[in-house]
DNA sequence: ATAGGGTTAG
């Protein structure tokens, strides 16, 4: 596109090629201010000094193997490879280690492996079933829990836990109250994390008030205190029921009891409320949080010390960040994002816009969610600056955009007339492997082709066609209606070759009119078959014209096909396949054509064979048409 | 050596 390459775009990473850094981005990245600093490059000197003058320990025969197996490409066989060396323990590590990064499938097969070598224990069990929830396979957990014979294992506390966790993610919370008292039955005996997991189901359940009083008292009954987890659960079960009054009493009580020193319990009830759109009472609950000077307790500095650039190290939630040293206060950002989103929602834009503006000059840490968040805000009032500055915070903190992130941008690039960008937005989000949204990519097709960048918009068309199982059917008319105008004729026929059942009548004729006056020579005979195809007769895009013997017609689209092929005599193959081809499907060239055609005949040196087809045609074209009147 | 609680689009 040759105005988008001229335009200035974002200095974003993704989207455009990185630029020069920002003497910030430079100052961070010269400092390691990605997540999970090393040790080697954040800590301070004196930690690193007695690692210089040991020799590197030498990894043992299996942790060598388990990092081997990690890396292999077939886990299995490199299971096998080591199966004298590895214990219960190592595989254990392997087991997880495919499912923190998600390759379910090496999961089961290591799982399966496992099982067949006889190597499983209850940690085995827990971890498989975690994951299996998070893969949304409870049938697989259950499956797999039913075939435990061992009654201590079908019974241990942590392989419960983790089966009906598993059921409870994935919405299953009557098999999971089923399966609870079948465990009980068994033996079980349930602790926290049972009635915990338990009441999270009970959250999502209609009549889950109840169910969780039941619970409640069962776990009191068992001389259990519940603790600021179950507490908190409990709070949520209270905010999804919209029993504000008793979640509101809970949450004084966590305060009383010293459980409300970060945000979670806030956040749950803030966020009940506004989705029960109470916008006014969560911004009151809000703010009284902000004054209790509520933050998130995990969080803490790890060091003081200057780094030469201004920043401090601090961690929150076992991930370190720098952040710099004139941050006065730092909050994580659930709270905010909530509320930001939520006063977005209510179409208080100003107010959102605020919100996100005082999280910016608070806080120095952020994550997808509270970008994403600002940044709806920002564009949802045309602040192109603060946009910009969201995206080049993105960049600085190492976070890759999301769905989410494309879609807001998309969405705003499109509203403020920026097609240009709105286009590469969607490019980048296709690049990226995320699913694009139909809708919107369609009003941006249409207005590429508006604003005259047909390739562009056939782009997104295709982006949309293969990103996707189906599409609209209204979409590839769309596309050939910008196309056809444009002169792409050749990405037109593509467009018609696939889909000319989903075409109308209309864009049919035009797109063929168009392809026989200036399309590819060599592609006539199959734009031909390719129209014929949508199942309409060639004859009826035409100009009808009708005649004393009714069955003739002026087919101009076949005509015009002749004329070309009349100037092009080297293409005598093509015009007799086309000729053959219409004798089949019944068809015939109008009269002015086939004069045309036999006084040219001796350009081809074919004339007394094109005499024939044409007669032959007529032949078969009367016997069709008498048919078509009966 | 395993299992439990919070946030974002239209």
């Amino acid at each position: 596109m040759e105005a988008a390459a001229s335009l200035p775009l974002p200095a974003s990473r993704f989207l455009s090629p990185p630029p020069h850094p920002t003497p910030a981005a430079a100052a961070a990245a010269a400092c390691c201010s990605r997540r999970n600093i090393s040790c080697a490059r954040a800590a301070p000197r004196a930690l690193e000094a007695p690692q210089a003058s040991r020799p590197p320990p030498r990894p043992s025969p299996r942790r060598s193997a388990v990092a081997e197996v990690k890396a292999a490409p077939d886990p299995v066989a490199a299971l096998t490879r080591f199966e004298d060396v590895l214990q219960t323990q190592d595989c254990n590590i392997i087991l997880r280690h495919y499912g923190e990064t998600r390759r379910w499938d090496e999961l089961s097969k290591v799982f399966g492996w496992m099982q067949e070598h006889d190597m499983l224990n209850i940690a085995s069990y827990s971890s498989y079933f975690k994951y299996l929830g998070l893969s949304r396979n409870p049938a697989r957990a259950l499956q797999v829990y039913g075939a435990i014979r061992e009654n201590p294992t079908r019974i241990h506390v942590s392989v419960c836990n983790s089966v009906l966790g598993c059921l409870v993610k994935n919405g299953r919370f009557d098999s999971s109250f089923k399966l609870y008292d079948e465990m009980i039955r068994e033996g079980l005996s349930p602790d926290l994390f049972t009635y915990s997991t338990l009441l999270s189901g009970c959250m999502k359940l209609k009549q889950g008030y109840t169910k969780a009083m039941e619970l409640v008292n069962e776990l009191n009954s068992r001389g259990f205190q519940m603790d600021s987890v179950i507490l908190t659960t409990l709070l949520k079960v209270y905010s999804k029921g919209g029993l504000f009054e008793k979640a509101r009493e809970l949450l004084t009580e966590l305060e009383a009891s010293g459980f409300a020193q970060d945000e979670m319990p806030y956040c749950i009830l803030i966020d009940g409320l506004v989705k029960e759109r109470k916008i006014w009472e969560a911004m009151i609950l809000f703010n009284d949080m902000k004054e209790k000077g509520v933050k998130s307790g995990k969080k803490c500095v790890l060091s003081m010390e200057n780094h030469g650039i201004g920043f401090l190290l601090m961690a929150y939630n076992d991930v370190q960040y720098l952040v710099p040293n004139n941050t006065l206060s730092v909050y994580y950002g659930y709270a905010f994002s909530i509320m930001i989103s939520a006063l977005h929602r209510g179409g208080y834009r100003e107010e959102s816009k605020q919100l996100a503006k005082e999280f910016e000059a608070k806080n120095a840490t952020y994550d997808l969610v509270m970008l994403n968040t600002s940044l709806r805000a920002y564009c949802s009032t045309n602040d192109m600056e603060s946009v910009m500055i969201m995206l080049r915070k993105m960049d600085e903190s190492n976070i890759s955009p999301d769905a989410i992130t494309f879609n807001t941008l998309t969405r705003y690039f499109c509203m403020a007339k920026v097609y240009h960008l709105a286009y590469k937005t969607i490019q980048d989000m296709h690049t990226k492997g995320h699913q694009l949204n139909e809708e919107l990519c369609s009003e941006i097709m249409m207005q590429l082709g508006e604003a005259g960048f047909p390739s562009e918009a056939f782009s997104v068309y295709n982006m949309l066609r293969y990103g996707k199982r189906t599409v609209c059917k209204s979409l590839h008319e769309k596309v050939l209606c910008i196309l056809v105008p444009a002169g792409l004729l050749k990405d037109a026929y593509v467009v018609v070759k696939d889909n000319s059942e989903f075409i109308s009548r209309r864009s049919l004729g035009n797109f063929a009119r168009s392809f026989m006056a200036s399309g590819n020579i060599n592609l006539i005979n199959d734009v031909m078959k390719a129209v014929h195809h949508s199942g309409w007769r060639i004859s009826q895009f035409g100009v009808e014209v009708e005649t004393p013997d009714f069955w003739m017609f002026k087919l101009d689209i076949f005509g015009k096909a002749i004329q070309r092929y009349i100037q092009k005599p080297d293409k005598k193959q093509l015009l007799l396949c086309l000729l053959d081809w219409m004798t089949g499907q019944g068809y015939s060239v109008d009269s002015s054509s086939r004069n045309l055609l036999l006084r040219n005949a001796q350009l081809f040196g074919q004339k007394q064979l094109i005499a024939e087809i044409l007669s032959k045609q007529q032949g078969a074209s009367r016997i069709t048409s008498q048919r078509h009147q009966k």
